[in-house]
RNA sequence: GCCCGAGUGGUGGAAUGGUAGACACGGAGGACUUAAAAUCCUCUGCCCUCAACCGGCGUGUGGGUUCGAGUCCCACCUCGGGCACCA
């Protein structure tokens, strides 16, 4: 018979006809969580559709994640493998300023795009669960959950979350006395007390308990452009920060913001690191950025010359140290320093460092110079407890009032910005012993206290495109609730996109807005990512944020994909508010994201970061076009290392397209009974190799290694058995030219419903192995011998060898050792 | 400054303490072709050599451990990332 001409690979016409197919056929559905199989959740990070559009590196880790998501189909778990968009943001913001037009039109814009430029690549992503963060049937629940975080207080006893009420009616029984709270609040009460304060003072007191709460914090204030600015809009200008558009000057202004009280987990983040399987840097970078250190704190009293004026608390990691105390040092914003004016015989001189402080931008005050500043406040001492010494106090800048207790004991000794501050203003600096940290501390009656570097998250933007905050101001001072059942609390059309001003959110001008006394700062960015992998697990639930039995079946990501850019953002807020969740029971386990890979970047073929600026921007849609969807696919997972970052080469994928040809030639040669040996030996290596390369997210080597196999077929011949397991096995990096040649073959079901390939152990036992015959080290000879020969007789066959004997002729053997199947080395003298 | 991570051919990279450079790109030569493209075959770390053999060198640098080190240890250099007066 003559042989069918194979024809041509067109990978346009294969690629779109099986998108096609796949649509048609729900071929990526998942199960809904009745079903038996074992559920496999893997998951990338949502991306924000921007309106510049994909280049080449942004698919590699929706790439990872698909090959992943494929071969765990196949391996028969129930996988979920979903996709949306993090669609609220400033850039959709800036749009609308420019355009005056609203930002939801065109953000679904940018969303279909998006997603168009994603279907070509030719994910097995279930599309019936796309969410989007910005439609009100999404963020109804992140207001919910945000209204749960306001209702919330952390009981450190319990060491977990608890409704408000619950505060409350410890409040009524016995004021603040036994409540163990995280709290920024000294404040202590009676039950009597408690009950005789007003409606307001009591909201007032509560804030400082609540997860979510009211505060103050400094922001970038940009004047001219009578707005607030993100980190990102400012740029440095040669006298300090300035807006990145009109370049006007940036300054910090204090203004009222919302806040999460995240700190009360600070402890939980960094102790459930432990069991996660996560990159050791981002572990490393989320402890860093908690930051946690144990030390003392202890109290120094303050006198002036006839009377004690109060006590100054400072935190030390080193209350060893205490007896070298030389000075204290508080921040200029320390906050009993205006109650003591009176008792300061400088006072004009203080004040006007506290303020040459304020007016100093963090970028100044932490700049290069390093020179230390400071301040004695005369006619105080403090006096060190542990041994009634006086000391000088002193403000300084390099003292923070935000960490620690904004107080620090000076021990130039034994502390380097000590020591250089000592050194500046001429205080002794002495030597003395070091004690026990806990038994100095106990003596002097100070507390072992664990303190964290991190600080509560703002959760407010003054801003349009986000979520409003579901809360209103009443006229008597009370906030209330926007109760759950009127959720979503949609934002309101507004003239204008513009800040107002003032510095408050465009919502501020909305006089419908306003007149309800609803919040006018609305969500950050952060807020609808921190709880979408929720949603995926019953995304249309209109009862609840997911149902109990989907959250129960899914539980957790498996395994979550994404740059590791969001390590101090995205992925602490979502551990934050899972936990939070866990508390409140809504949630099964306590950590949302059991495994986490991160894609390295891609670069330009220049080796600088693709950009417009550059010139050096790959698009994906053009590559699809010329060389397919699946050589694109195989090209990035085979350039390298996953997580490494690596320069895009227009030259290399030209050998992942060969590749792909010569698997469709071959499709053409296979015989239905042929059998190779060698080709079925390489098969099976292959399969195990790959099934173990995916797993570990090697997928470089897993790709080299069906080239290795591919190879060995041309040169055998393969038969139809085998090659349809070497396609399954190349299903889930190419999958559309794997299902065409598949269903070629004569197979009706599509290839990623067919199973995962097993290999077959015998086939993987050698008969033969080369190994390399060393003489001091060095290799001199090779010797082929069977696999399973003994030590002995592989010594004396390698002894025997004749370039062997020619070396060891001017030489006596003085050890040998073999390491069968590897390398045997002589050593001679 | 502190904390992570990485340095291997012309290029991207491979290598459970066991024959360094798999696989691929690029390059050289050849086959097919009137020719080109495509495809196929051979070679391709560096030095020595007309060439091959032989030999020597070789995984950022310098030491060390080991029968044996790209891999482990110490010091240093360079690059990337994170934090940055956090007491």
């Amino acid at each position: 018979m003559k042989p069918k001409k194979a024809p041509v690979y067109n990978h346009l016409k294969i690629e779109k006809k099986w998108q096609k197919e796949w649509a048609e056929n729900g071929t990526y559905k998942t199960e809904p969580a009745t079903s038996k199989k074992k559920k496999m959740y893997v998951l990338d990070m949502f991306p924000y559709p921007s309106g510049a559009g994909l280049h080449v590196g942004h698919p590699r880790g929706y790439i990872a994640s698909d090959v992943y998501a494929r071969m765990k189909r196949m391996e028969g778990f129930n996988v979920l493998h979903p996709m949306g968009f993090d669609s609220f943001g400033l850039p959709a913001e800036q749009y609308a300023i420019q355009t005056k037009k609203h930002p939801g039109p065109f953000t679904d814009k940018l969303v279909a795009q998006y997603k168009k430029q994603l279907e070509i690549i030719g994910f097995s992503y279930d599309w019936s669960r796309e969410v989007s963060t910005h439609r009100p049937e999404y963020y109804k629940w992140t207001q919910w959950i945000f209204l749960k975080l306001y209702d919330a207080w952390y009981d450190t006893k319990k060491n977990k979350a608890l409704p408000i009420d619950e505060l409350v009616a410890l409040f009524e029984k016995n004021g603040t006395k036994n409540v163990h709270a995280v709290t920024d609040s000294a404040e202590t009460f009676s039950a009597k007390e408690w009950k005789s304060f007003s409606q307001l003072e009591q909201q007032e007191i509560l804030m400082h308990y609540r997860l979510a709460y009211e505060g103050f914090a400094e922001v970038n204030w940009c004047e001219e452009l009578g707005t607030v600015l993100a980190n990102d809009e400012i740029v440095d200008g040669p006298t300090g920060p300035v807006s990145e558009r009109g370049g006007f000057p940036v300054i910090k202004k204090s203004m009222r913001q919302w806040f999460m009280r995240i700190t009360a987990y600070a402890d939980r983040l960094a102790q459930d690191l432990e069991g996660l399987d996560w990159p050791n840097s981002i572990k490393e970078i989320q402890k860093n950025w908690i930051g946690k250190s144990e030390g003392s704190e202890i109290s120094f009293e303050i006198k002036t010359a006839d009377s004690d004026i109060g006590e100054v608390s400072v935190f030390t990691t080193r209350a060893d140290t205490l007896f070298g105390v030389t000075y204290i040092v508080l921040a200029p914003e320390y906050p009993f320093i205006e109650e003591w004016q009176n008792s300061i015989t400088n006072w004009s001189e203080v004040q006007k460092y506290i303020k040459s402080v304020s007016q100093k931008d963090e970028m100044e005050r932490t700049s290069a110079d390093k020179q230390k500043t400071g301040v004695q406040l005369k006619g105080l001492v403090a006096i060190n407890p542990a041994n009634g010494e006086e000391v000088p106090v002193w403000i300084a800048d390099y003292v923070l009032a935000n960490y620690g207790t904004g107080a620090v004991m000076g021990v130039p000794q034994h502390d380097e910005r000590d020591y250089a501050f000592a050194t500046q203003y001429k205080l002794p600096i002495i030597d003395r012993p070091l004690v026990d940290k806990i038994e100095i501390t106990k003596k002097v009656d100070g507390k072992i206290v664990t303190r964290y570097k991190m600080r509560d998250a703002i959760f407010a933007r003054q801003r349009y495109w986000g979520e409003p905050i579901p809360l209103r101001h009443l006229a008597n001072g009370l906030i209330s609730e926007v109760p759950e059942k009127k959720l979503p609390l949609t934002l309101p059309n507004v003239k204008s996109y513009e800040p107002s001003g003032n510095g408050e959110s465009p919502l501020a001008r909305v006089a419908a807005w306003t007149k309800e006394g609803y919040e006018t700062n609305t969500m950050p960015g952060w807020a609808g990512s921190s709880w979408y992998f929720l949603r995926y697990m019953d995304p249309t639930n209109a009862k609840a944020f997911a149902g109990q039995k989907a959250v129960d079946y899914w539980k957790d990501v498996d395994m979550y994909v994404g740059g590791a850019e969001h390590a101090t953002g995205h992925l602490l807020y979502s551990r934050f508010w899972h936990k939070f969740l866990y508390d409140m029971n809504y949630v099964p386990v306590k950590e949302p994201f059991k495994a986490l890979r991160n894609q390295g970047l891609i670069g330009g073929a220049d080796g600088r970061k693709m950009s417009k600026r550059w010139g050096n921007v790959i698009n994906p849609d053009d590559v699809v076009k010329t060389y397919g969807a699946d050589s694109l696919r195989l090209f990035e997972m085979f350039l390298g290392p996953f997580e490494s970052h690596l320069p895009w080469s227009t030259e290399g994928i030209i050998g992942s397209r060969r590749f792909i040809e010569r698997v469709w030639r071959l499709s053409g040669r296979v015989r239905e009974n042929h059998s190779a040996r060698e080709s079925s030996v390489i098969l099976h290596k292959t399969i195990k190799k790959v099934t173990e390369d995916i797993q570990n997210f090697a997928f470089n080597t897993a790709v080299s290694s069906m080239m290795i196999c591919l190879n060995e077929f041309e040169k055998s011949g393969v038969s139809e058995k085998d090659f349809k397991m070497f396609l399954q096995l190349l299903a889930p990096f190419a999958p559309h030219i794997t299902d065409e040649l598949w269903s070629e073959l004569g197979e009706k079901k599509s290839i990623h419903l067919s199973g995962w390939p097993t290999y077959n152990p015998k086939l993987l036992i050698e008969d033969e192995v080369t190994i390399g015959v060393q003489i001091n080290g060095k290799v001199r000879a090779e010797l082929t011998i069977a696999a399973d020969a003994s030590k002995e007789s592989i010594e004396s066959a390698a002894l025997a060898l004749p370039r062997v004997q020619e070396y060891l002729s001017t030489m006596t053997v003085k050890k040998v050792i073999v390491v069968p199947g590897r390398v045997i080395n002589i050593v001679a003298q």
